[in-house]
DNA sequence: TATTAAAATGAGTTATCACTCACTTATTTT
DNA sequence: AAAATAAGTGAGTGATAACTCATTTTAATA
């Protein structure tokens, strides 16, 4: 069975979006590059206006106010950001299609670099709004998180069961994946100067490969 | 080995130039703690004002600007950062200091991770500054990233050459080391809800050891 | 203690920005 | 084509925030 692309979700959710307007994609579009470029506060709606070259009062047709439209441009990533991190996988699917831990590793992480690729911008909007608006982290936190841990952790155990994996607490195993992940995205996000991003990617496989592979050095450390 | 604080360097760094006042003392506290807790634009010069105990016009005094408030908070932070970061590391050392592998993932890490423990709030400051100020990021890498580059290079050729640590390029080393370092670090500054912060350290010591033990599918995968 | 200099004050100024609304232009319906 | 509905406009408004300055308070010096 074909699991469907990332990317095409998100393609979808913008174009199929009811009758919008030229003018109101222009807004989201312009929207968006600012944030990303300058921040949520540093951008100013005549700048939008300007940016997507309509007056300033287009902008608040749609949106009541400024931060409805961050939501707005929020709103398809949070909602396909979910299923993205906690793909359902079936358990009689696993043993076939994950027979070795690279093949595993391999294709989660492919996917979730294709869709973090496809929306850098949107990435940087939500970690800037994450990492001061201390509220609305927790309340995603708390959506997104135990869907990601049990989804995750079914897979994880599964591949534990047959010794594929080392055997530490789920939660530092994700942890140490996602750490990877991220710094990752990090590079993508920040445009780091000197960065092969294709090699970066074979490698990240590798390395989350490493940690997971058992091995007889695996105690923790410390009391 | 005692790690310093950022703030004891800017207070140093501000005595020097004429006596502090109390109040101008409070003023720079005020002003950390709070963009710290809400961000630079969402902290108002009279936010500051309250929160120090002054006038508004007392924050005027000694900074000419608002961003000239900030800078003051973050030169020290970039004037010192760099020898911490970046610890010189003398040649003769080596051998003696990190025999193995695991002596030196832990002695980079317990002193990084106290330093950064010791300075939660600068270091929000200096990240989101560096999320959104595209020449200062860069500014800035220019300086620490080559140091780093070299003054960990070495300790990393040493390893090399006595086949203590996996074969790869010093850069990719670098970054999946870096990572888990970080995304520890996010959990101390997001106060990520759920985290044994100790448990994590003592694993984090494990992981990276684990990633640069040399072994036998250390090649990197894709071409 | 008297004099002088520096520090602090807070009411006031200016600028910016999010947002509104009476009106015009475009599009659809009848 | 006329009427009705929706989309778009831009000058205008209130609020807020950065910043100023004439005056007062505190500290230093003679």
């Amino acid at each position: 069975m074909e699991r469907p692309r990332i990317r095409d979700y998100f393609q979808q959710d913008l174009s199929q979006n009811e009758t919008i307007t030229p003018k109101q994609r222009a807004i989201l579009q312009a929207s968006l590059d600012l944030f990303a470029e300058k921040g949520f506060d540093q951008t100013s709606t005549s700048d939008i206006a300007q940016r997507a070259g309509v007056a300033e009062g287009t902008v608040y047709r749609r949106y009541k106010t400024k931060a409805a439209l961050r939501d707005a441009i929020l709103a398809p990533i949070a909602a396909h950001i979910v299923p993205i991190l906690a793909s359902d996988f079936s358990e009689d699917e696993l043993r076939q299609r994950y027979p070795s831990l690279q093949a595993f590793v391999t294709a989660i992480f492919t996917d979730r670099v294709a869709f973090a690729k496809a929306n850098v911008k949107e990435l940087k909007v939500i970690f800037e709004m994450a990492a001061f608006d201390t509220e609305r982290r927790e309340q995603i936190l708390s959506q997104i998180a135990p869907k990601v841990v049990k989804q995750m952790g079914s897979v994880i155990n599964q591949l534990k069961a047959d010794h594929l994996i080392v055997d530490w607490p789920n939660d530092l195993i994700l942890q140490s994946l996602l750490s990877q992940l991220f710094g990752y995205l990090a590079q993508l996000m920040l445009e780091l100067p000197g960065t092969e991003i294709e090699r970066e990617q074979a490698y990240l496989i590798t390395v989350m490969t490493k940690i997971l592979t058992p091995g007889e050095h695996d105690q923790i450390t410390g009391q």
